[in-house]
DNA sequence: GTCTATAGCCGGATAGAC
DNA sequence: GTCTATCCGGCTATAGAC
């Protein structure tokens, strides 16, 4: 066991928890059970349920920064790398049927909440539009970048939003067939209007 | 005052604090304070909170029929009624950005507490795909009127999840146009294909 | 139909022994 | 660092007077 094992644990359990059952339904006894501690050791390592929440926070945002490096690395075009925040949709698909996106409804638990950590839990929002703008940029995009960015990060949140209402698996596999269509036709446009001022 | 007026205007308030507040972190006494009755008054118009989510689930239902009505006798064009569904992003843009989509939100926190309930949550998003997709039939689109229906629920979910998430008006103004673009390239292209037959 | 009073539970948070 | 015991407050829900 590492140092601060325990405590690194606990963000761990308690990610999941608030993932899985919201931030504000989930108890200091429900983490401390999912540990396998009492309650009352708890306090040693956080102490309040703003402060996991804040650590879950950052648990996120470094695992996402790991996440779109391992992307960038093992992308070889920017199409591949797009695609693999697309194909996350895919991959995540049962949990995100039965619990939505992780992102989305903790920014909107928070936002409900009025909560001062809300602003931080957007962030991560932020750091895949920053990281797909950067991609649209590769592709020669550059004033559209950031708006294709967004776009994807609202497809993909209407997408996860509605199988997770409707907990239909194929309507997930449709969308991304629809995204990928749609990521195409940009590129191909992109293409094109090279080739006119080239020309 | 109506017959059973404390009953509805309990159920008025519940549905406001559920929708600002999240259904988990509203409390009896919130309701009553809104309301302006006692708590243990409550239990005689409601037995559980369960009961009282079941209320606000029919009252939305039975709004929202109320509302696709009156869109469909107010609008000429499929074109113009369809509108009147992506313009409520922008009528009620203030309180998408501070609570998100009552819609969405709602059947995400009850998938997060799996409650029953969220799967009559979901009919009300049932209701606009099927009222939509009923104006896409009416635009002459038959196979694919539900994809596009759909697809105006994803596109207006992910606009409600982000604008909560970045508080960014602009933002709902900038894809508000896109949609209607995109609704507007649907229909030349259903026009295109219908003179293609017909000549 | 509305109130007050209260039961009973569970939540977050603390103190202090080991 | 982990535990048990405990406080306090808010919650759902009930009982019973008016």
């Amino acid at each position: 066991m590492p140092a601060h094992g325990t405590r690194n644990l606990i963000i761990e359990k308690a990610d999941t928890l608030f993932y899985e059952g919201g931030f504000a339904a989930t108890s200091f006894a429900d983490i401390a059970a999912a540990v396998g501690i009492s309650r009352g050791n708890f306090y040693h390592h956080f102490k309040s349920k703003d402060e996991i929440l804040n650590a879950v926070i950052s648990r996120r945002l470094k695992r996402t920064r790991k996440m779109l490096d391992d992307w960038q690395a093992g992308g070889a075009q920017p199409r591949d790398r797009i695609l693999s925040f697309i194909h996350m949709l895919i991959t995540n698909r049962i949990k995100i049927m039965a619990f939505g996106c992780p992102v989305g409804t903790l920014c909107s638990e928070l936002a409900k909440l009025d909560h001062e950590a809300q602003h931080r839990a957007a962030e991560i929002f932020g750091l895949f539009r920053d990281w797909l703008a950067g991609q649209f940029r590769a592709l020669g995009i550059d004033a559209q970048a950031e708006a294709r960015a967004m776009h994807l990060l609202v497809w993909s949140q209407g997408v996860a939003a509605l199988s997770n209402a409707f907990h239909d698996e194929a309507f997930i596999q449709r969308e991304v067939a629809g995204i990928t269509q749609w990521l195409d036709s940009v590129i191909v446009d992109q293409n094109n209007q090279k080739e006119h001022i080239c020309s």
